[in-house]
DNA sequence: CCACTGCCGATTTTT
DNA sequence: TCGGCAGTGG
């Protein structure tokens, strides 16, 4: 070891990486540097202490997290004696580690091993199709409702008999015996949806005691990522292979907003009772944000009950205080948003901004504005890659290759491109596979006179004839050429161009970046054999963070689920009203209250120089308007003072906001955008100068007016006031006698 | 079989 | 407001 990993660590960093026998829990709150533990951990194993790098597993929830610790691994790797080991360390994701084990282990539970994975719409479809097939009615049982309850059945390793037993009410009852058809649907096509790689995977350790040892030795320390975000079957899984007890667990309770997906925030609250002399590491050396930034968010995550106390400093200097702009109303917001972004993209770079929302719906009016005035943006998550309709029809060619069972991927082939197959055929074959026992793909060929005519028939054959020849190509081609070979034979492009002209330039590009992809993987793939299987299991586990670009100087949007994990030197936090945040949904229950404070919070943690929060009186939802939208209580718990009602006078002259003519009338407004009180909680150096926003303010020259806003801090705070004769004038306080009068 | 139309419903979505 | 869908006429 030539290097002390220790030497960039503080105290608390150094304890946990120390600390290297037992179970061990680190609280790591926002910016605390949890991924540098993680990992100098990890190197001290390694290089320190001796342990065999393949005997060391390291689980996150994203793959994207996985990388970013093998880098930083290869980081601390170099100029030791061994820096390949690195490589050896099992990074995965959970989901991940879980087809490998069962690719590996599975067939004893009857897991193929050429199993395929469903994703969420091939389940939806799914859901639907058993839905139609028990006469149910999908208004009164909805897919995605019974999704979720399956699901989380699922994640809490119960199957549809303890679905039943436990049922209160219809739609569960129902639920459970759709469950029980989907499993068998499952099963029957060969192919596991994602939670399915969970629960076998734990079905697996269970029933074979050889393989739970073998893997307890193999993986002798194992770590994991964002613990407060681990469900039952997940946490089962842990407790199978950390017999051992070499157990650390990296997360922070504040920043659990997976509940409604499964996870259980008591794992994490109760790690030390279910391992019993654990040691326990808070972290709460902050090195990302402003005090006042952290501040602020600690005065709104406070009010959380249920939650361990601890309480984030920062090393970090500088950046404003955090401000609360309230907006006239949506528009406003957006056009207040943008102003402000591009100001600041004299000293801040696109890139290092981002505008968090709390739906996905959100965030086209802040496009639209972006749009408007030229200032670049990316939209993070939306629509994934590998969501999109082009790449799931390709890859679904590949997948019934693969597997010819695979029912979801044969119904997206079988009349795409359209060849003249309809809902009658498709029946006719789904109904004959099943009283054959046979795949549809296997009696394509066979469908005899009496159930198809022959022109149908002959269309069929002809399909059939086409996956012969692919399932001979795809044992001799590279996947890249061998997804050229599919679009070229279909006639892929003639079919995209005219079911949907204007989207087909798009779309073309992305089967283009679907080929870029599979020659990647083929080019890092070191198992030619099985390039097929791992291949799509990777467009599985893959979502579109993991292919985000991050190079391009654009600003990034996205909902606060997708925030956590990022940083950015300054965020954008719209929609801050109830019913947005916190959501409508979660008024009836304390817990998911509590859920929304965590996703707040989370939002907030992102900043590191600056915040700021907005609010609109008046709002459009789903074309209505309303014009008595509250604000959102995290703003009263964060300490900002909210003004009573948006009352401000505006001349009309909006900036940015496009003229809508269909909108009618709008009040007029003087120069609402320039006008409006601003108002921030200020600090002790601001607050001496006994003066804060809203004040009516006497100056010795300019005369009486309104302090509209503050900006920046101490001696650098500079008032905006608009006075009655002259006008508007930036003022440095630390120059300018303002008084307050009343 | 496919294209059009009217109606319903609308969180979040690591894998 | 807008997208996904079920139902209907060509």
């Amino acid at each position: 070891m030539t290097r002390d990993l220790f030497a960039d660590l503080n105290e608390a960093q150094r304890e946990a990486v120390r600390c290297v026998e037992g179970p061990l829990l680190i609280f790591a709150g926002a910016g605390t540097g949890k991924t540098r533990v993680i990992t100098h951990r990890i190197a001290h194993l390694i290089y320190d202490i001796g342990i065999p790098a393949e005997h060391i597993l390291a689980v996150t929830f994203t793959n994207k997290a996985a990388e970013e610790m093998r880098s930083r691994l290869a980081g601390l790797s170099e100029g030791t004696g061994d820096p390949e080991a690195a490589q050896r360390v099992f990074f995965s994701t959970f989901h991940r580690f879980c087809a490998w084990l069962l690719r590996n282990h599975g067939e004893s539970l009857g897991v193929k091993r050429h199993f395929t994975i469903y994703d969420d719409a091939d389940t939806t479809l799914l859901i639907k199709q058993i839905l139609k097939s028990m006469d149910l009615d999908p208004s009164l049982y909805r897919p995605a409702v019974i999704s979720a309850l399956i699901d989380r059945a699922k994640n809490e390793l119960r199957g549809p008999a303890d679905v039943e037993s436990s049922a209160d009410g219809p739609v569960q009852e129902k639920g459970a015996k759709i469950f029980m058809e989907y499993e068998r649907r499952l099963r029957e096509n060969g192919v596991l949806d994602f939670s399915d790689l969970l629960v076998f995977s734990v079905r697996l350790l269970q029933t074979s005691e050889s393989l739970r040892k073998h893997f307890q030795e193999r993986f002798a320390f194992i770590h994991v990522d964002e613990y407060q975000d681990t469900n039952t079957a997940q946490y089962t899984l842990l407790r199978l292979l950390a017999e051992h007890r070499n157990l650390c667990v990296v997360g922070d309770d504040d920043q659990a907003i997976y509940s409604w997906r499964g996870a259980d925030i008591r794992n994490i609250l109760s790690f030390e009772k279910d391992f019993p002399n654990a040691r326990v590491v808070t972290l709460q050396q902050n090195y990302r944000s402003s005090q006042a930034i952290l501040d602020l968010a600690y005065r709104v995550i406070q009010n959380n009950r249920e939650r361990a106390d601890k309480r984030l400093m920062t090393t970090r200097t500088g950046g404003d205080a955090p401000m609360l702009y309230t907006a006239a109303d949506g528009y406003d917001e957006a056009s207040f948003v943008a102003m402000r972004a591009r100001d600041l993209s004299a000293e801040t770079p696109y890139s290092d901004m981002a505008i968090f929302y709390r739906t996905a719906a959100q965030s086209r009016r802040i496009e639209e504005e972006m749009m408007a005035r030229g200032i670049p943006y990316v939209v993070v998550s939306g629509v994934g890659f590998y969501e999109r309709r082009e790449v799931k029809d390709l890859l679904a060619y590949l997948r019934i290759l693969v597997n010819p069972a695979d029912d979801a991927a044969f119904s997206r082939i079988l009349n795409v491109p359209k060849r003249g197959i309809g809902d009658t055929t498709a029946a006719a074959l789904a109904e004959a596979a099943k009283s054959a026992g046979i795949p549809q793909t296997e009696l394509l060929s066979r469908l005899d006179q009496s159930t198809v005519s022959a022109a149908v028939r002959k269309k069929l054959v002809d399909l059939a004839d086409l996956l012969v020849v692919l399932r001979k190509l795809a044992a001799e081609l590279a996947i890249e050429e061998l997804l050229r070979r599919i679009v070229s034979m279909t006639n892929y492009f003639d079919y995209l161009e005219k079911s949907d002209p204007a989207g087909f330039e798009e779309r073309a590009a992305n089967v283009q970046e679907l080929y870029t992809v599979a020659q990647e993987f083929t080019r890092r793939s070191t198992d030619p054999s099985g390039a097929l299987v791992s291949f799509l299991e990777e467009m599985s586990l893959l979502t579109d963070a993991d292919r985000a670009d991050s190079s391009a100087d654009r600003i990034s949007l996205m909902t606060l689920h997708a925030a956590k994990g990022l940083e950015f030197s300054a965020v954008f936090l719209i929609g801050m009203e109830e019913g947005t945040l916190p959501h409508a949904s979660s008024f009836e229950s304390e817990a998911e209250l509590e859920e929304e404070r965590r996703l707040c919070y989370v939002g907030m943690t992102r900043a590191k120089d600056r915040l700021f929060l907005s609010h609109a009186y008046s709002r459009k939802i789903y074309g209505e308007s309303f014009d008595d939208i509250r604000p959102s209580r995290f703003l009263d718990e964060a300490g900002l003072e909210i003004p009573e009602q948006f009352s401000v006078i505006d001349t009309g002259r909006r900036f940015g906001s496009r003229h809508r003519p269909d909108e009618g009338p709008r009040r007029r407004v003087d120069d609402a955008s320039a006008n409006r009180v601003v108002r921030v909680p200020l600090d002790e150096d601001t607050a001496a100068f006994g003066v804060t926003p809203g004040d009516r303010v006497q100056h010795p020259v300019f005369g009486a007016g309104i302090l509209l806003r503050i900006t920046g801090r101490a001696e650098e705070a500079t008032a905006l006031v608009n006075f009655e004769r002259a006008g508007r004038k930036r003022l440095k306080l630390a120059y300018a006698k303002l008084t307050r009068v009343d």
